[in-house]
DNA sequence: TCATTTTCTTAACTTTTGTAAAGGGAATTG
DNA sequence: CAATTCCCTTTACAAAAGTTAAGAAAATGA
């Protein structure tokens, strides 16, 4: 169960035999249904979860009562409420399973426990954040420079197999557009070919 | 010259006096002109900057040659071209100076030095990005959730003196719009008071 | 200080998205 | 298997942003 847990910290740093068994004692697995609420808005998120198998998305409630994607998170990825987790403050998002997921579960304590009797943790967990940043920040490029219909061909282009895999309503606030403005959108690229 | 520095680091971690003056090797000042480029397009960042004085944005280059603001940072904040920097890759983004900035400056080499013989550098760098996590989450959030309009109000609102500091053009591409469509959402906002 | 350049504003027009409402199709359920 | 529900598409109209170009204001420099 902790095979693709150990084969993705291993991108980061290489932790010895007697590390992982330090950090293991804090993973659980668990298999949580569709829809399922990791995260509820106000909550204190107290775990993060890599996906062994399935997808989770993030979003905010607009005052409207949109649900306003932030991220999809699908395998063999590090997901949570980031904000909350790491400050533990309620959280603003609501972070949430769009398939079964299979999780690996690492809980706040135990990775406070961790990041002092495991040293290691802090730079592994200082990598995947300068990775995760780099990443947010071309987000945020790709929406302040890309109408909303090159957003959708990119991913379309670099993530194909999601386009298919998730619900258009959620698919288009991801994208930073209505539901409606997607589908005219699919409409004149299935026009043009 | 440094005070500031370490009062910025006292958010995150407490450096000792050993601790400081070990890191203290790596720093030096420097003082740059306006629209001076600290980062250029292709290069690969050797360094990180924290902002003493003055004002820095990143910005992108469409194929257009438009400049697309990323991020605008301002006096006690690290600044830097993460991506290139944390992985040592050409930059795809460019870091400028929008005023003359007094700057403390960390090479790279150093960081890297300082994370094996200042452990407690790793746990700053990470809360330092754990941080900036959470932010750019929000700044997502807010492109996607908000229209240009109420963005511009927000940061009237949040960070009243960037909007007077830093040129309407820069401003415009940082919220994600024409300088024409900001300068009408300027007017519309005029004519309610 | 005057001239030049740059930046910001305004206007007219086009394109795109948002909104609201109606319709079609597929999946779910009794 | 029919009915309901949910999701996606389509339409028509309103609102907003993009584009281009021209003019006003401000900053820059000789």
């Amino acid at each position: 169960m902790y095979e693709q847990f150990w084969k993705f910290t291993d991108m980061f740093v290489h932790f010895s035999d007697k590390e992982r068994s330090s950090i293991r004692e804090y993973l659980i697995t668990r298999d949580v249904p569709k829809n399922h609420l990791l995260v509820d808005l106000g909550d204190i998120s107290s775990e993060v979860f890599f996906i062994n198998k399935g997808c989770v998305r993030f979003y905010y409630l607009t005052e409207a009562g949109e649900e306003i994607t932030g991220f999809i998170f699908t395998e063999n990825m590090f997901t949570g409420s980031h904000e909350s987790f790491f400050s533990q403050t309620p959280s603003t998002q609501v972070l949430q399973t769009l398939e079964p997921c299979e999780l690996v579960v690492l809980p706040y304590e135990g990775l406070q426990t961790l990041f002092d009797t495991v040293p290691k943790m802090n730079i592994f967990v200082r990598k995947l954040l300068e990775q995760r940043m780099s990443h947010a920040q071309k987000v945020v490029a790709s929406l302040i420079m890309n109408k909303p219909e090159k957003r959708y061909t990119s991913m379309l282009e670099l993530q194909p197999d999601l386009v298919n895999r998730i619900p258009q309503q959620v698919l288009a606030t991801y994208l930073g557009i209505t539901p409606v403005s997607l589908s005219r959108i699919r409409k004149r690229i299935m026009d043009q070919d």
